[in-house]
DNA sequence: CAATCTCAGTTGACCCGTCAAGTCAATCCA
DNA sequence: TGGATTGACTTGACGGGTCAACTGAGATTG
């Protein structure tokens, strides 16, 4: 009932997609959107914020923290500094090795990620994980994977390293 | 296996939420880069090209090209201001009411979006539902639906209209 | 022990999106 | 008929992201 997946979608493809570009075009701006609202903080900041709390020390080298943030080093420079500005965090060159930079939880920044946790963990559920069944719940993890692997494969593009790297 | 959904998530959960939100990350940047890299095109502009396309005439007034786009009136203004400059698009008001403006598909435009479509096509393809078996892509149409619809429901929140609406 | 290289991180220029304030045509009353 | 209103865009100011320099600390090498 299906046609060579090529140079036109069948209805049936052409259904998936435009529900998952629904989606991924409304699930971001709504989770930001509760951030914002609840903690003024964007779902990219909350995640800084959060992988700092779980490494020792609340601390991280830039570099590392960018790996879990899934994020250029330039676009976590610019975060970092307005949680910096807002006290959240702090920065200082790593004494051991003066080209890293450490960014460390403040107290303030800790308390800020406990605060805004409840929320943002709620806000997912609601969005994403009560609306299913247990089976979807599992499905959606492994088509998940499967894209990622797909997007991870396709020809080396993976989310930026930061700017520089002219091959 | 399981706790209650609230304040923390299960590992389970917490496992599908990584792996979704992983995607939401990656796959839209993916997708820009194959149609930036193939046709000079983002996402939303190659949208508002092929929604022109399929209409008669390829003219829609600007507020339900805003609908099929899911934009705001703003951001579509200025994507079609792009669009125009590069000889696309074409905007003329409304002769029967001047207070619309419509928007229409120049013949290079359309000629664009024929040249752009096989590719963008393949990268979905490719990308997205060809990494899944034929359940996997029915399972991910209706959890899609369910999420949108969450979303939808959650609080009258839907993309913005525009910018105006106090409230 | 300099000259050079490498690599982490920062920053300037620019692009795009949002929000809020216009603009302007049509319509609604008074 | 003319002054407010409504609704469809448009636009100025601004925030945040990317890319491509740039900076500066440590490793490398002659």
């Amino acid at each position: 009932m299906s046609e060579p997946r090529d140079t036109a979608f069948t209805g049936e493809d052409l259904e998936t997609w435009a529900a998952l570009a629904t989606v991924l075009e409304w699930l971001p701006p709504a989770l930001d959107a509760q951030l914002l609202r609840d903690a003024e903080l964007t779902h990219f900041e909350y995640g800084i914020l959060f992988a700092l709390a779980d490494a020792p020390d609340g601390t991280l080298r830039m570099s590392v923290l960018a790996g879990f943030a899934n994020s250029s080093l330039s676009r976590l420079s610019r975060a970092v500094a307005r949680l910096e500005k807002r006290q959240w965090v702090r920065r200082a060159p790593d004494a051991a090795d003066g080209r890293y930079t450490l960014a460390s939880l403040t107290s303030a920044g800790r308390a800020k990620v406990q605060q805004a946790t409840p929320g943002h963990v709620r806000t997912v559920n609601r969005l994403v994980l009560e609306p299913l069944t247990r089976p979807q719940a599992r499905q959606l993890r492994e088509i998940s994977r499967r894209i990622m692997r797909a997007i991870r494969d396709d020809d080396g593009w993976s989310p930026g390293t930061g700017s520089g790297s002219a091959r």
